[in-house]
RNA sequence: GGGGAGAUGCCAGAGUGGUCGAAUGGGGCCGCCUGCUAAGCGGUUAAGCGACGUUUAAGUUGCUUCUAGGGUUCGAAUCCCUAUCUCCCCGCCA
């Protein structure tokens, strides 16, 4: 959520950022509109309070006609306080309304253009395997070496489901506990397995709500959604807190299954397991003081680098521009995986910054000194990584003619010393 | 699912209609005293939003907040309703 504050002091640098984002920069008159309005009937009812407020001190004082008095000037001034009081309602929900569907704002590194075609590619790891035979995909390996079955995922799910099976399903685990180990032991995080349901006030909290309702799993009966990632119920995990300095930053690492609904992209990538309704995911999650959340933005970039670097897995990371920036963030990295069957790279990791966007919305914040006014903790979020996709990338990148999968040698600890996975003869 | 109890400041805990942003204790911080990692004494210890003032700074003042939302009342931490959460008992259950 944007400050007010920053309407009232810089509109036009909310205006510009509206406009490199594709968005209409109207709303930033109708919010200061919304601002006067609201502070014109705060003078007037906080007067009215003032003066109920020394009339109820005197009430118990006075005596007779004196008292009688008071209570009529003071129950005069009550309908008129209580018309105010829906007013201030009315015009600081529409107003809140208003600024919870604005995005950040993007931060000054975060370069300007339009759409995917101006983001950046920032640097490159590893050389795609050049094959002597046609890289199968993914889904084609998994199904012959009976890793994957997606066809009794829709059978018992729907379209987007897949099942894993026997070494299939043991690769996803050994893959969520690598990265948790990964993250835990080198990199300092502490693990956490939240809820994968949330209240609305979390999601609100960082972002998803109001305005991308439509993309969440909810449940209507318990008020309940499901997570679309793990930095949801982990952000919110200092919701409505104060932190002291000391505890800063904060690094959290969490496994959790994703939940996503997908409306909107029927007919991309309908095969295999890139897009799907439910995922597992490793995810990082820092809160900080805002001098240090761009070190921070860099540090998890790395952190994620290095579990496809461990992986020996080709990747690049590309910067968003402007146009192509996620709702909440002010900057973004993401990392995307060499695909060879698809003969691209694919992203798997999304590395934000939101500076204080999600701390002012769920109010997390931070005192920087004893005697110090609170401020927004910054937060940073950060994939390390996208299990499926990366289960995909090791099936791809590791394929031999013959239909195996060598599995790397980082994993093969997690795979009971398993080296190869073959077709069952 | 049925029944009961509860939610107050950093923590514990009092307060059942006005003098309560809130006793008391603990913790924290500051100072004093004390020649010794103790005790004592004094002070201090919430957040948000406005108005006036200040512009790298500095305050003064008002309003709101005792889980949340609604109601009663001249006036609500206190009375009523609803929701949420917590605890206990019964039932069910991985």
């Amino acid at each position: 959520m944007l400050d007010i504050k920053l309407f009232r002091e810089e509109p036009d640098k909310v205006r510009q950022a509206l406009r490199n984002r594709n968005e209409d920069d109207a709303v930033v008159d109708e919010i200061l509109r919304m601002d006067e309005q609201r502070r014109a009937i705060l003078v007037e009812k906080e007067q009215l309070q003032a003066r109920r407020n020394e009339l109820s001190k005197q009430v118990p004082k006075a005596q007779g006609a004196e008292r009688a008095a008071l209570i009529d000037e003071s129950k005069a001034i009550g309908p008129r306080i209580a018309e105010l009081d829906r007013e201030t309602t009315d015009v600081e929900s529409s107003l809140r309304n208003t600024i919870l569907g604005l995005p950040n704002i993007p931060a000054e590194s975060t370069p300007v253009g339009k759409g995917e075609e101006g983001n950046i590619i920032v640097r490159k790891w590893g050389e795609p395997k050049q094959f002597d035979f046609e890289p199968a995909a993914h889904w084609d390996i998994g199904v012959k070496l009976g890793m994957v079955d997606f066809e009794r995922g829709g059978k018992i799910s729907g379209s987007r489901f897949y099942v894993l099976t026997g070494l299939g399903a043991r690769l996803e685990r050994a893959l969520c506990n690598f990265m948790l180990d990964m993250h835990i032991n080198e990199h300092g995080y502490t693990e956490v397995f939240p809820p994968f349901l949330v209240n609305e006030a979390s999601m609100i909290g960082t972002g998803q709500l109001p305005k991308f309702k439509e993309d969440m799993y909810m449940i209507p009966e318990d008020q309940l959604y499901l997570i679309p990632t793990a930095e949801v119920p982990v952000t919110n995990l200092h919701r409505d807190e104060i932190l002291t300095a000391e505890q800063l930053p904060i690094n959290y690492t969490a496994y959790t299954a994703c939940f996503r609904r997908e409306a909107g992209s029927a007919g991309k990538d309908v095969r295999g397991v890139i897009r799907v309704h439910q995922f597992n995911k490793v995810e990082m999650v820092k809160f900080c003081t805002p001098d240090t959340s761009y070190e921070e933005l860099e540090r998890l970039t790395q952190n994620a680098e290095d579990v496809l670097q461990r992986l020996n897995i080709p990747y690049q990371v590309s910067e968003h521009c402007t146009g192509d920036l996620g709702f909440s963030a002010a900057k973004s990295y993401d990392l995307e995986v060499w695909l060879p069957a698809q003969d691209t790279y694919r992203e798997i990791s999304s590395c934000s910054n939101f500076e204080d966007f999600q701390g002012r919305r769920a109010n997390i914040r931070y005192r920087p000194g004893p005697d110090e006014r609170p401020r927004f903790a910054h937060t940073l979020n950060g994939s390390g990584l996208a299990v499926g996709r990366t289960w995909a990338a090791v099936l791809e990148n590791y394929q031999q003619e013959d239909g195996s999968v060598i599995i790397p040698g980082a994993l093969r600890p997690y795979m009971g010393g398993i080296e190869v996975i073959r077709a069952r003869e």
